[in-house]
DNA sequence: AATGCCGCTGACCAATCGATCAGTCAGCTT
DNA sequence: AAGCTGACTGATCGATTGGTCAGCGGCATT
């Protein structure tokens, strides 16, 4: 039987040592030495489970995209009025990327580096259904019958995940920042990028100049 | 008399390689070796001129930072009719990331690393004039008697840069996003996200559930 | 012509990198 | 007890890392 603690393998230990170091500082900078010594193990070990450095990375990677899109579908199923759902997929996202700085900073950094020939299948395998549900909830709040002129779901799905991405990145710079103090009070944070969200939909006076 | 073609210094050539790889790739994943090999010198000059590799990199990153935000305040000064201004920002801060690839991804980058130590320094000396002067355009817009309830215009200027930001960084992933078209559509996208601005400062309408 | 300075280089250093190796040990099967 | 398997280790590999150093050649000054 397995014990009460979960029953921690020396592989898991390793890589949750992995995942702990390359969010914090990135591939290059961390040193199988580095994962090693975290995860109680030696190095030797960490290429009998693991075969090289980039496949334990990408081992690493793979199970915080899981994760991370597990916690994301179950943040916005209630049904609720516009702007409590809203709310509440802001409040999701938000709490994706704060509950596990290491892994929504990994998968950020993979997005950056990625070249063309990745993009493709990070966008279909990792962020398409994130994004996709997000767009239909948009799309299902959306007041029937002005979708004419309207700013397209997907773009104000673009503007939730934009913001709160950058205020996870950002936030200490931005706290510092005049007039930034919003990185700070997460509530009053939701409410403002709620009400932007909101008012550009049922928008529909004169779009052109 | 110097030549032509702007007297191009062997630190110059060092500074200018260095630049681009660190912002293609970050500042371990580089060695001087590389920087030494692209800039067609030699590794004991690179020590020559900057003594060390940290050195060299925050040589580049200041160099990068002021051109960074001459280039911005250029775009915004303009006197026009709200929503002619609110796209030429959004033009401006849009430029300065793409016209220089390499730069706007090692400021970046060096925005996320930072711990709280550096978060402020960079905060005053880096991003703090251009926040401001975009904080004050939307300020200048808003109609005025209407800022009470309202958004505050520096939550505003965080939209902005935010969208703009992700747009940039992951343009590569979006535009294979289902609905995410937009990315490679730049007059598009910046109509849509003027849009979402302009929308969010008229409104006025019950801000409570 | 001798001087000092400066941009620059090849050779070299200790340290560390990712990776491989032979080999130890515990547990399971027969 | 014999045999096998898989988790694990210390020693070690060649390559590469950031960094040092003595010295070269051109150029201006004296």
């Amino acid at each position: 039987m397995e014990a009460a603690t979960q029953a921690f393998d020396g592989a898991d230990k390793i890589r949750r040592a992995a995942a702990d170091l390359f969010g914090e500082r990135g591939f290059d900078a961390v040193s199988i030495a580095h994962i090693a010594e975290r995860a109680g193990s030696s190095k030797a070990n960490i290429f009998h489970h693991f075969g090289s450095k980039e496949a334990l990375y990408f081992a690493v990677l793979r199970e915080a995209v899981d994760r991370s899109t597990d916690h994301f579908r179950d943040a916005m199923r209630a049904e609720l009025d516009p702007s409590q759902r809203v709310e509440r997929a802001i409040r999701g996202s938000l709490t994706v990327l704060f509950e596990d700085p290491e892994r929504a900073r990994l998968i950020f950094r993979e997005i950056m580096e990625s070249g063309p020939c990745r993009a493709e299948a990070l966008a279909n395998e990792v962020f398409g259904d994130d994004f996709t549900a997000l767009t239909r909830l948009f799309a299902d709040i959306q007041p029937a019958g002005e979708t004419e002129g309207a700013v397209p779901p997907s773009f104000l799905a673009h503007v939730l995940l934009s913001c709160n991405v950058m205020l996870f990145h950002c936030h200490q710079v931005l706290r510092h920042l005049p007039g930034g103090e919003y990185a700070e009070q997460q509530e009053h944070y939701i409410k403002m990028l709620s009400d932007v969200l909101l008012s550009s939909m049922r928008a529909k006076q004169e779009t052109n100049a």
